[in-house]
DNA sequence: TTATTTCCTATTATTCAAGTAGGATTATTA
DNA sequence: TAATAATCCTACTTGAATAATAGGAAATAA
């Protein structure tokens, strides 16, 4: 039961976004470098982001993408649900599924538990978390020096 | 992020030898045809239970497999590690996993939160709450008749 | 000795993950 | 205007895993 990188580097993408966000377009190209991510395979992770509107892009030269929203209002629940899909950890939980014998099935209420667990997680995080941690990081690290 | 058949279905084996249990042996063809799954497919996954020592094996006609210990003894999440490996979302919280970012990487803290609740769920709901709330619905079934 | 059952291993079909590849389109800039 | 730099779009590939299917060997009860 993983999550795959398609989930994990948007993840990664909208985290990079916020942090290096100066008003400035950011090009796949410095993601994927930093994020050590193949430039080709983000573009198409990160065309996800932008139909969902989650990110604005600029095309041509000293194009790039913008974070389209303040950090706070991207979980990371809605970027895996995005671009994994449903995070259910069994069919039977996925919306619009049928299942006929859900009405007899003791084990659905334990995935319906983990289910509920898994969701009060990930939509509790947001991406405005993850880079307070990072900048508290960044902080504690001049002390260090 | 799924649950694969292997997991579930051992799950649901352990379950069915709890809840049909008499002291006499179960045969593999009987649970496949209770729990609607594929009576090859089942023998090769209550194997691994057989190995693990969680069910008892006879051989021969009227053969058949009893569970081992008692039903309270058998967490959720015995059952799925053995069957599924680890439970944990992201390969960097493997055992014996090693990745040179983990150090400045904010999203596995993140990966780490979820882990803890999946565990945290799967660890704390044994064989014999299902068994139990099956008896509940079974009681409460027939005073509707 | 026959029927029944577990045990063991090999094979297969399908799907999915994770990328690779190539070029079309759009915009800046020299 | 031409070169360059970027996003956009679609198809293809490769490998691994899932979910079985298949066939027979070994063990045991009747």
């Amino acid at each position: 039961m993983k999550i795959s990188t398609k989930g994990r580097y948007a993840v990664k993408v909208m985290f990079d976004l916020a942090l290096n966000n100066t008003g400035e377009c950011i090009k796949v190209k410095d993601i994927a470098a930093r994020q050590n991510i193949s430039e080709k395979y983000l573009e198409q992770i990160i065309a996800i982001l932008n139909k969902a509107g989650y990110v604005n892009s600029v095309r041509g030269a000293q194009g790039g993408y913008r974070i389209a929203r303040e950090p706070e209002e991207y979980t990371i629940g809605m970027i895996l649900r995005l671009t994994e899909g449903s995070m259910a950890p069994v069919a039977c939980l996925d919306e619009g599924a049928e299942c006929e014998q859900c009405d007899t099935c003791e084990t659905l209420e334990v995935w319906k538990d983990l289910y509920d667990a898994i969701n009060h997680v990930i939509d509790n995080v947001t991406i405005a978390d993850l880079v307070a941690k990072r900048r508290q990081r960044e902080g504690s690290l001049d002390y260090c020096i």
